[in-house]
Parts: C-alpha cells; sequence; structure tokens
DNA sequence: AATAAGTCCAACCGCAAAGTC
DNA sequence: AGACTTTGCGGTTGGACTTAT
C-alpha cells in the first residue's frame, strides 16, 4: 500500500525559499493568520507543498524568532533539559523563548555535544563517559535526575499516576523535581528574554498560575533545577 | 591563489500522534 | 471502531560558507 504523499510532489518547489516566495508566505499569514497548511500552499500562490510552507514559518519566517548566538545561560539551560527530556527538541525549544526546535537540534549537535564531550560526559546520558555503569548519584551531575529510559518515554506517561504507564520513578531522585504540563496561551512578546527568568523556580502554589510562555508550546514545563531539596 | 577539510544550518523525509468523518 | 487525513516531531542530508594547508 504506503503511505499516501503529502502533497503532490510533481508539482512544488523544493530547496532554499526565495525572498518572493517568503514575502507571499508572510503575507498570507498575516491576513489570515497560520490555518490549514496543506491548503494554504495553494490559497497563498505558493508551489510548495504545506509542510515545506509549515517549516519555513516556524524555523525562519515567525516575527518573534531571535536570531544570533546562543547565550552561555541558553547553553546550560539546553543541557539540563536535554539531560530530562532527551532529544524532545521541541519540548527544549518551549523553555527558549524565540528559539526553534531545528535550531536547538542543530546547536546540539554541532556545538553542545562536543562540549559535553569536552566535559567528559556522555551525550545520552549526561554520565561520566569513562569507568563504571553502576548509578552513583553523588559523583553524577545535578541536571541528571532521571533514567533516561524515563527521559525518552512521552511526557504524558510521566505524569499519569505513574503505575499504568508501566515506568516507576525512583522518588528519592525525582523529589526536586516540579513537572507540570499544561495546555498554554499563545506566547506574548512582552516577557523575560533570558533564560534563567523563563524557569524561575516556582513553588507548587505558583505553578497552578498560568504564566507567559514561550510560543508554540503546548506544555508548559516547570523545572526547577538547582533548588537545593528541602 | 587553489583546494581540501571541516562546520553550520535550512530543508527534506518518514513516522507517529492527533483529529475527523 | 476504524479508516483516512492532517499536523508535528526527530533524524538526516546537501550545499553554502569558513578555515587550514
Amino acid at each position: 500500500m504506503g503511505r499516501s504523499p503529502c502533497c503532490e510532489k510533481a508539482h512544488v518547489n523544493k530547496g532554499a525559499w526565495t525572498k518572493e516566495e517568503d514575502q507571499r508566505l508572510i503575507a498570507y499569514i498575516k491576513a489570515h493568520g497560520e490555518g490549514c497548511w496543506r491548503s494554504l500552499p495553494k490559497a497563498a500562490g505558493l508551489l510548495r507543498c504545506g509542510k515545506s510552507c509549515r517549516l519555513r514559518w516556524i524555523n525562519y519566517l515567525r516575527p518573534d524568532l531571535k536570531r544570533g548566538n546562543f547565550t552561555e545561560e541558553e547553553d546550560e539551560l539546553i543541557i539540563k533539559l536535554h539531560g530530562f527530556l532527551g532529544n524532545k527538541w521541541s519540548l527544549i525549544a518551549g523553555q527558549l523563548p524565540g528559539r526553534t526546535d531545528n535550531e536547538i537540534k542543530n546547536y546540539w549537535n554541532t556545538h553542545i555535544k562536543r562540549k559535553l564531550i569536552s566535559r567528559g560526559l556522555d551525550t545520552k546520558t549526561h554520565r561520566p563517559l569513562t569507568g563504571d555503569t553502576q548509578l552513583n548519584t553523588s559523583t553524577q551531575p545535578q541536571l541528571v535526575t532521571m533514567t533516561t529510559d524515563v527521559a525518552s518515554k512521552p511526557l504524558t506517561d510521566l505524569v499519569d499516576d505513574g503505575h499504568s504507564s508501566g515506568i516507576s520513578i525512583d522518588e528519592d531522585r525525582c523529589l526536586d523535581l516540579n513537572l507540570d504540563l499544561s495546555i498554554s496561551l499563545p506566547y506574548t512578546s512582552s516577557k523575560p528574554s533570558t533564560s534563567s527568568e523563563v524557569l524561575m523556580p516556582l513553588t507548587a502554589a505558583e505553578a497552578g498560575t498560568p504564566t507567559s510562555v514561550p510560543p508554540y508550546t503546548n506544555h508548559l514545563l516547570m523545572l526547577p533545577f538547582g533548588v537545593p531539596k528541602q
């Protein structure tokens, strides 16, 4: 059988976008908003598939994107989030205002991997590369609080009762973890610009109060890294 | 100056989840 | 309930650019 193609490939452009295509896409979304990506190209007069339009908009044309180099704070935040979430780039991007999953993924592969290696850490587990495979929390980097098999599970699995999913989370190692997921309102531009402000530790009571969140984020994560256990 | 090697990143692809009928 | 459609995600690639020789 095989899958049906996402679009009529014989009649679509591929490769780099031209300025004219960008302008058409921007103008269309400004006028009509983000709607049905599948029908957007035709409506906007673009010879592109919907997926391509979506990617171009999200990764490059969105007005709220932050261009330029990653800061040291962003580096560290990405490392911490990756230690917890694994390759969940969209969720990591949700904690970095103005950054896209694609951008972070690229940055991880080109910069941060090397950074971790230079620190003698495994880029997947964030544990020391040398020696034993036994978990020894006293020697682990603080950023890793969950086993990687847990980190690789869908987040929804992590926030159910912890039993039906078959995942058992070591409570001792996760006591300082406050993971709250909720549907969030769209991002507004009047928000903190630094990652440390975005990821402020919240109390349980505070966590119940909706706060502004990064764009295109369905899940609001509150991960109070660095907060000492009581 | 030429070119080989390395780096970066935009864009594509396939898959899975979510939504619709 | 299940088939089909649409959207979103993560992995990968190709080409442009930069640096080293």
